[in-house]
DNA sequence: TCTCAATATTGTATTATTCGAATATAGCGA
DNA sequence: TCGCTATATTCGAATAATACAATATTGAGA
């Protein structure tokens, strides 16, 4: 194991607003408008998170014109938030 | 899913020593004394390490006479070393 | 009881994270 | 081009995490 690897993407997950986000990405492709709306947080903070979990390999993002979709892009992590909701 | 619970979780196993930690303690149990020179650190950070992963209910400790030893304890935790070993 | 060894705790300096306002950038339609 | 909307980036202040020396505590044996 890469210890200094798997703890960064650990880091990346730990964190209550980046763990719903994860979840509820894990399903539903969404912007960043409808995700600030829907965890009531101001759009720096969430532009901020995403670009944590992307950097991170968590989440992968979709350019579609002006707005930016995202989506959890990571089979480990899919697996850990199975195990965290089980 | 209680994200406050579920991200301190993670927080408490995302560092490379606790993550080294926690994987060798899957197995067996082990005292402070052999955990610090395993991994070559002060006898105080291997301390604080463990008492961190203990509060947060991944390891429990066992006193025996002047020596505590450590073991995982946490199912999610083991399932989830398992998944990021690969 | 005295001493030693194992562990926990405390103090503190350093570094990292977090938040959110302010600002910058970029695409789209009029 | 202009203005509007969506998103990213920058900045600074507040908070939290980390490392480790120093010190305290506790159990076992002489």
């Amino acid at each position: 194991m890469d210890y200094e690897k798997e703890s960064e993407l650990l880091k990346a997950l730990a964190h209550p607003v980046r763990l719903k986000m994860v979840e509820g990405l894990m399903n539903d492709e969404c912007n960043v408008n409808r995700i600030m709306n829907v965890l009531n947080i101001p759009q720096s903070t969430a532009s901020q998170h995403l670009g944590k979990l992307k950097d991170k390999g968590i989440l992968v993002a979709r350019k579609e014109g002006v707005r930016t979709c995202y989506k959890v892009a990571n089979e480990k992590v899919q697996e850990i938030i199975k195990i965290l909701k089980g």
